[in-house]
DNA sequence: ATCAAAAATGTAATCGATTACATCATAAGC
DNA sequence: GCTTATGATGTAATCGATTACATTTTTGAT
């Protein structure tokens, strides 16, 4: 591959000139660019990022963090980034950390030595205390999963509020013993839902019920079927379930089923996230949406902002309640 | 943040002797060492990959291609292809093409501009041209997809062989009339399982009949549904459907379901692939399951094996056909 | 104590770009 | 034709690391 100096060389001008065409600064004679680019053509040259980069130090490179790709809850906000970045100039980079912490260590290198301009993070397992000393001398932004008191902006919805219309909507379907699939709760979005749960049942005059709340370590299928599995145990079976994620909600629908019972008729079901798996199982979900695409555009252009040196401010998007057959009776 | 001068400074050494301590190098003296030691800690200094890339030409990232994150089928690969990756001390970096040519664009720059080492390409819509002029200065593997005249190195599965056990499969249970569901053809592996979908009907003297063959131009769930929307209103309805991905034998699940008609008694269904959504349907779903995990430990080695300058020879995995409730009538 | 060999450290070139500043060429004004 | 203003191009420092080679220090044998 060739350098700069093979091209000033060939063309039969100074470096100068060359990284001048590259950059398209104003003062060079038509005839001086056209040899450039002659010479650029004949040579196959592409300029060096690290060169450039080293001088510059910007990389116009954003890393996404992910904790695990197989989670289709992420998908649409990436389209979203992706989109607003290329709008921009800038290139995304995918980081799946598997929430772990070496692999995490890693991407937050790439930053720290320039080889990207910043972060946005959604993994809920990331090492907060690390992130927050990043952000000390990086830009980063928070999408989706945030930490309320970190002074990193964020981009979110309210997950209190959510819940709180999703649990809302059974009981106004005449439910009355309604049971919460959540996630651990070391993470705050789960806590949120959890207030959102109880705040709907209290309104109501609904007594809260122990036996009527699982956490799951994970957000699989199975660990959905699972928490079902011991909700149909229960004392006295609840006639409807929230799960706070698309996923665990399929498994709980999967687990009914195979207990012989049916959705909604004797159980109706409400998920989270309207991912594209929720219209194709039977009965099609109940779930509230949240608008991804729009999170994601939010959080590049957060990001970007933030990059350029502007201050900016955490946003909390609206969510919306799809109705399908989960909840229809 | 810090540079390797100041570390030198604050240390009282050279710059060399810092580069040394930070290389291991073996002529340094305890002492010595120590002092730059702490002088690192205290500036809390990490060196720069860009300086360091600079003057090694080597920055130990590989790039995975991917079409879009959304198929769950590149998960598995990839937590393949990250596990060898960092067992050999190298990092991964996702790149979801989005099929878009311009996309493809930056990610090939990173390689020329030696941000990256070299690329796993999954990408069955990728400028195969473009791929192999890089191919001819920069390590890359494909994997899962492929051209076989391209001359770059492939890991894969039979998919001839795995169509057309599959399809065997259906036959063996007594079904004639057994349609299938495939994508765009101009992909090699849909050509492939074509031939397998063939070669199977033809050695038990079943006619192959255009009627029952459907291409979708995408993988979606709802391309299932509206190619088997189609094959419902054949003349001769297909008594069993084999579908080239899972989402696709998904989407056809629904509308079967949809049509009021039942799997497998009805119709029988066989995906491919074995996502995790396809045991979570109802009935679980009969699928071809590629090893994949092992695929992307095989990608991986071989990429690595290629950037370390040795020749790496193509490898074809094996297949294996998981039956469930889809087809057991 | 002296000197050679070995070990430790320093000096400076290098990777490939960008850019402030210097220099050279051209055109305009008189 | 001479001076000056302006535009085009070149020179060389710079970014942050690595490393061949040079230099200094230490070690050990006499």
């Amino acid at each position: 591959m060739a350098n700069i100096q093979q091209v000033a060389q060939k063309a039969g001008v100074s470096v100068a000139t060359v990284s001048r065409v590259l950059n398209n600064h104003a003062t060079v004679t038509p005839k001086t660019r056209l040899k450039v680019e002659q010479a650029i053509n004949e040579l196959n040259y592409e300029p060096s990022m690290l060169g450039r980069n080293l001088r510059n130090s910007e990389s116009r490179l954003l890393l996404v963090l992910i904790p695990s790709i197989s989670n289709p809850f992420y998908t649409e906000i990436i389209d979203g980034i992706e989109d607003t970045a290329i709008k921009n100039n800038y290139n995304i980079l995918l980081c799946d950390t598997d929430s772990n912490p070496q692999r995490e260590n890693i991407y937050f290198n790439l930053v720290k030595n320039k080889l990207a301009d910043g972060i946005i993070s959604m993994d809920p397992a990331v090492d907060m205390q690390k992130l927050i000393d990043l952000a000390e001398h990086h830009p980063i932004i928070q999408c989706s999963e945030y930490d309320e008191n970190s002074c990193i902006p964020y981009v979110t919805i309210d997950n209190e509020l959510a819940a709180y219309h999703a649990v809302k909507h059974l009981i106004k379907l005449g439910h009355e013993k309604i049971a919460l699939i959540n996630s651990d709760e070391k993470f705050l979005y789960a806590r949120q839902r959890r207030q959102g749960y109880e705040r709907a049942l209290s309104e109501f005059n609904l007594p809260i019920n122990k036996e009527w709340i699982y956490n799951t370590t994970q957000l699989e299928f199975e660990f959905g079927q699972q928490a079902m599995k011991k909700l149909l145990q229960s004392d006295e079976k609840p006639s409807a379930v929230f799960a706070v994620s698309d996923t665990l909600a399929i498994g709980a629908l999967k687990e009914i089923n195979s207990h012989g019972l049916l959705v909604p008729d004797d159980i109706s079901v409400v998920g989270f996230d309207k991912i594209s798996f929720s219209s194709m199982t039977n009965p099609t979900l109940t779930t509230v949406s949240q608008p991804m695409y729009r999170m994601g555009c939010t959080a590049a252009s957060m990001l970007i902002d933030s990059i350029q040196g502007n201050k900016v401010e955490s946003i909390v998007l609206n969510h919306e309640l799809v109705i399908r057959e989960s909840t229809m009776g």
